[in-house]
DNA sequence: CGTATGACGTGCA
DNA sequence: GTGCACGCCATAC
C-alpha cells in the first residue's frame, strides 16, 4: 500500500466504504474524508490511483455526469448501471 | 524547489 | 438548459 499521504489514504478509505447500491460526489467524498476545500484533488488522486480494491466508479461528478474512469468512461457507467442502479444520465 | 496537469466545481453569458 | 472561463487543491514531473 505504499506511503499514501493522509489525504490519499482518507480517501481510499471513504471510498472504499461507500455502500453497494450508492455512489458519491467528488466534492462528497472530499468532504467525507476531511477535506472539503480539496475535492479537487480527490479527482486527481483516483485518477493515478490504480488499487482496483477501490470503486472509484462509484463517485461521480456533482453534475450529474459520470466524470472519468483510468479504466474506461464506458465500463463505469456500465458498473453504475448495474451496481448503482441508476439511470443513464 | 518550481511548474504544469487533471476523473472538478461554480459563475457568468 | 447549454457553453465558456476561471479558480482550486494535491500530485507528478
Amino acid at each position: 500500500m505504499k506511503h499514501l499521504t493522509g489525504f490519499q489514504r482518507k480517501v481510499f478509505e471513504v471510498v472504499q466504504k461507500i455502500p453497494k447500491g450508492s455512489f458519491l460526489t467528488y466534492k462528497k467524498v472530499a468532504e467525507e474524508a476531511g477535506f472539503p476545500w480539496a475535492w479537487r484533488a480527490v479527482g486527481n488522486v483516483l485518477n493515478k490511483n490504480k488499487n482496483p480494491k477501490i470503486p472509484c466508479h462509484r463517485v461521480i461528478r456533482s453534475n450529474g455526469k459520470i466524470g472519468g474512469y483510468n479504466k474506461g468512461v464506458k465500463k463505469k457507467m456500465s458498473l453504475l448501471l448495474e451496481e448503482n442502479v441508476v439511470t443513464k444520465r
